[in-house]
DNA sequence: CTGGATCCAACGCTGGATCCAC
DNA sequence: GTGGATCCAGCGTTGGATCCAG
């Protein structure tokens, strides 16, 4: 039932408009999984699903799900009203790595440089089994969504270089947020102390409010 | 029928040696933990049922098994001949954290500071579940043996922080062995190139060569 | 509705070593 | 007999994200 990785962008587009209509629980039949009733168990699996139905190459590190063509896959969950439900996970802050503060050499860049967006109804009233796909639509950013994803990023990026890692929360940032992304609480990772040595703290991932997502759904569907 | 971590020396060593006589499948048994037929599936069992049944602090990370009284556990196949079946794995070669060549600033002397042996009939025309545990006993490294193992010890850690790891093989070392320790061949991690960078390479650990072991089964058991 | 906390699957790494081709 | 290759269990980390208290 898994497929082939496509070859090129619009073989890729029909593919995921072909998801459209169709419910997780039918396209989890179709790949013989099973779906879990508690919604606490089912974080992450609607993505997981759509990437076998599409060909993604699975558990690549830090790379685009579609290498080959530098496409990211994201699947955005979207309340009856039209909004985002969730910010949209984007990488892993990468505290050891990190060299510099230039977007352009950053993984959310790679990520976000070209994205596929797979709308995913979130009717918090109806199972997850029970929630259809929406329609695809590719997405790169525009000059404007560009600078403010820059601006955001390289705040960041100076303050962790810098050593001020407790001072990057979830209220920093316009558009790209960062919050804590890991198993649990107790979990911790090494940070740059801004003095050549290391600083013990939580891990964290980069995020897209729900606010900037809004604004992609309403070009995607109302031109 | 796990216990709790032994008091002192006295306590451990007779605990081990409560285990002479027993059979590795008459232990399991105890520990109410199955033991497969395929010699391959196997590999390190009786260690860890070992671990289980002496009280040992499982899965700390590069310490000593019992942390406290700073020992180290090693099971030893010994053939009907009375020589050690296969070499002693002490430790990964850390690569990426090798500081300096000081053999008292390393995992292998924390390792065999003081190791708790127990030997382990080794018959290869008997299975697994039917070989018995012979009669543990404490050592710590001779002022001879200490010479013979910082000796290949810092041969090894001079050549990897020159960035000669291609040329750390099985053959370098009297008593101390660095071979390849890896789930699988494909595995690569990172070992200084001896110029500010990194190299890949595949990970390694340091082994006791038979020789070495077969002498302190000597001189335990043939005083 | 924000932002800290958490959940699952898959893979990697480490400690327990032995297997097996040459 | 050597020395390169491999095997399992357990735990950590990462990519997929959503949960949920305030």
């Amino acid at each position: 039932m898994d497929v082939a990785p496509p070859k090129d962008e619009p073989e890729l587009l029909t593919r995921a408009r072909a998801l459209a209509g169709l419910t997780v629980g039918e396209l989890a039949r179709r790949l013989r999984q099973w779906v879990p009733n508690d919604p606490r168990q089912t974080k992450g699996l609607a993505g997981q699903l759509a990437e076998r139905a599409l060909g993604a190459t699975a558990g690549s590190q830090d790379e685009p799900d579609f290498l080959e063509l530098g496409i990211e896959l994201k699947t955005l969950p979207v309340l009856p009203s039209g909004q985002p439900k969730e910010s949209t996970y984007v990488c892993t802050l990468p505290l050891q790595t990190l060299a510099d503060v230039d977007f352009e050499d950053s993984a959310v860049w790679r990520k976000l440089r070209r994205v596929l967006w797979l709308p995913l109804e979130a009717d918090p009233s109806r199972p997850l089994v029970e929630r259809a796909f929406g329609s695809a639509f590719l997405w790169s950013p525009s000059e404007t969504e560009l600078e403010l994803l820059r601006a955001d990023y390289e705040e960041v990026a100076e303050r962790v270089l810098r050593g001020a890692i407790d001072t990057v929360r979830g209220d920093l940032g316009v558009v790209l947020q960062v919050r804590p992304k890991a198993a649990h609480g107790r979990q911790r990772t090494l940070a740059p102390d801004g003095d050549e040595g290391f600083q013990w703290t939580g891990p964290r991932g980069f995020y897209l409010r729900p606010s900037f997502t809004a604004r992609l759904l309403e070009r995607a569907f109302e031109p």
